[in-house]
DNA sequence: CTCATTTATTAATATACCTTATTTTTTTTA
DNA sequence: TAAAAAAAATAAGGTATATTAATAAATGAG
């Protein structure tokens, strides 16, 4: 189980001793994804938070239409889940499936509850997560609700240039609001 | 100062005995808010954040070409600042206005800093409220990729009823992303 | 390697939503 | 209470983006 990376995303916030590295550490589940695979889908129980290691990973909304609406991509050092249903144990509104093989570390809502009692401060790195994540959220907002296609189209590709070289023009499209064909034309038309 | 409700809003989260209590209501400043008046703007620094005790407060982006874009309203209970710009001592990004007149309770970036040093727990408070703000986004972010404009307003008078009948039509029409006009018509064919 | 499938491109037509302008209604203020 | 200002409604015409369909390119399975 490779966790270098994880200990350096905790510690980039908190300090912990060898005891307590240890003592997260073995509260995570390593699993290996091959492409495609979903490890939520759409109406189970939303267990676990999961952090990736390599890859690249996509949730999405799929409403009844039919109609896909990218929540969010994650790389290696980023935190991926249905938040809110991994939070209070419901039925998870988004599918998670695998872009890019890779591997993740799993920690259940349960060993996450354990850490906050027996790792005080890991509230403090949660807390951290979330307000980032909270950040990042609000910004999206302001700018699908400021900014044409096209302009949100070049602040994906300049804030997530790793991300935007990996996944497909259509899951671009998704991620923006706008159709696989719409998005088609504004590359056409960029010089 | 009336401090009821933001001790039971922290108590939603945490148990204080009486000397935290106090120790918290130390750090807060209470400010009466005149209606229209604006508590940040944009490009001034954010040192505060805010609780509402009563009225309330639009935070919304305008953008270069004057485009109006509410990130969010405030109602009593609620707290509201430019987070990313609140936690990193940036210039903020949003206006924060009275929209309805009432008053605050401050607590500034310094004092919610010994917060955390001198009543550990607070961190798990303020996660909470992360959490709950993170996952209140991401909701937002799905039903804007997902829905058309017609369906936003529906959930947005179905789940915040106390919002949607004190706001303009204008203000509303700035929430979802639209122009008054389109609301308007909107409005115009419900039966 | 090759066929089947998915993805991307292109183009014509359609529609959700915007812009501008005018009028009516509501709110504010003197 | 009247005048002024702001907000809302209505309507015509315009644009960004969607839909449908057809083709080409890339990817993947056997």
């Amino acid at each position: 189980m490779n966790t270098e990376l994880i200990l350096s995303n905790i510690c980039k916030y908190i300090s912990l001793n060898d005891e307590e590295k240890e003592h997260i550490l073995h509260f995570l589940e390593e699993e290996h994804l091959t492409k495609n695979k979903f490890i939520l889908r759409q109406g189970e129980l939303c267990n676990y938070i999961n952090f990736v290691n390599t890859g690249l990973l996509r949730a999405y909304y799929l409403n009844p239409e039919g109609k896909d609406s990218t929540v969010m991509f994650a790389v290696p050092d980023w935190w991926i889940t249905d938040m809110h249903c991994f939070l209070n144990g419901l039925p998870a509104m988004v599918n998670i499936q695998v872009v890019e093989a890779g591997s993740i570390l799993k920690l259940s809502r349960e060993n996450l509850d354990k850490l906050y009692d027996d790792i005080p401060k890991f509230n403090k790195f949660f807390r951290i997560l979330m307000q980032n994540a909270y950040c990042r959220e609000q910004l999206r907002i302001i700018q699908n609700l400021s900014l044409p296609a096209k302009e949100r189209y070049d602040q994906f590709i300049k804030n997530y240039p790793q991300i935007a070289n990996k996944v497909t023009l259509k899951q671009t499209a998704s991620y923006l609001g706008i159709t696989p064909e719409f998005l088609s034309s504004i590359r056409g038309k960029m010089d």
